[in-house]
DNA sequence: TTACGCCTTCAAGTCGACTTGAATGCAAGC
DNA sequence: GCTTGCATTCAAGTCGACTTGAAGGCGTAA
């Protein structure tokens, strides 16, 4: 039987489709306690519907770049009482820091490279000679 | 003796420090060909001004995250006669219009944040049915 | 009955850029 | 002569988030 399933389980090879994962990625997340112990039907997960909230929940997590020990410690303070919006709070007002500075970093590269891209050097080793004047003096 | 160097010529420690790398990270340059054969002096790296030159040119690639591969076929084209200022202009263009969407998606993840941040859901399986209601329906 | 397709577990592999550890060597200073 | 300090090589380990492979199970269709 594809799948037979009581009131909308699905196998994990839909369940992952559905949220554009591998199957590997549900049983690893299963598997790190990210997502509690799926309910078997002969030996094969069925996830019903609370485990398919709690994967889109990492789902969207992860597509905002927490990592995934950044979502099991949200995880973890929800269990432990802190409440919900509370939780994604703190935790978003401080990604969203962190990516601030991550595309202020961005920006510099990218002047940095806008400089690279006037080069007139005639060798690799003039070019050299030219960042050690600037870059790099940690002596 | 600690550095009886001969023309300015810098053992392992000090080339590393100069540029505010592990010494491992030097012969790990040279392991991978990115460094030519460094000269020796009893079995010793002695890091001669040519090589100091190249290793900047790694060092301010790698600042504006370009990666050892890129920096390698960068060398490759110049060895290959390319023009220096041809081969970072092309790599340095490439590379800012990645980082360029890179920024985008940083943005994106931030609104997404930014939506998270006012979250009202009173437990997190209702977070995930509202989440669900919109992503991932791949199937 | 046999094949097919999807499932299972467990261990190991992948990627990039290094780092770490073990065993060893060589030069200087006491 | 011994210790100190930095050097060497080579293999293996690290990190995060998975993926892959091997070996096997179960249910259905031909």
């Amino acid at each position: 039987m594809k799948a037979k399933r009581l009131s909308g389980a699905l196998p994990i090879s839909d369940a992952a489709r559905q949220f554009g994962l591998r199957s590997s990625a549900l049983r690893y997340y299963e598997q790190i306690g990210l997502l509690r112990p799926i309910p078997r039907t002969n030996g094969q997960r069925c996830y019903d519907e609370a485990a398919l909230q709690r994967l889109a929940v990492i789902c969207a997590a992860r597509q905002v770049d927490l990592s995934l020990e950044e979502i099991a410690g949200l995880f973890a303070r929800l269990r432990g009482g802190t409440p919900v919006d509370q939780g994604w709070r703190e935790l978003s007002t401080r990604k969203i820091a962190e990516l601030e500075q991550l595309k202020q970093q961005i920006s510099k590269a990218q002047d940095s490279l806008r400089r690279l891209q006037n080069c007139r050097c005639s060798s690799i080793e003039m070019c050299g000679e030219k960042l050690r004047a600037r870059v790099g003096n940690k002596s």
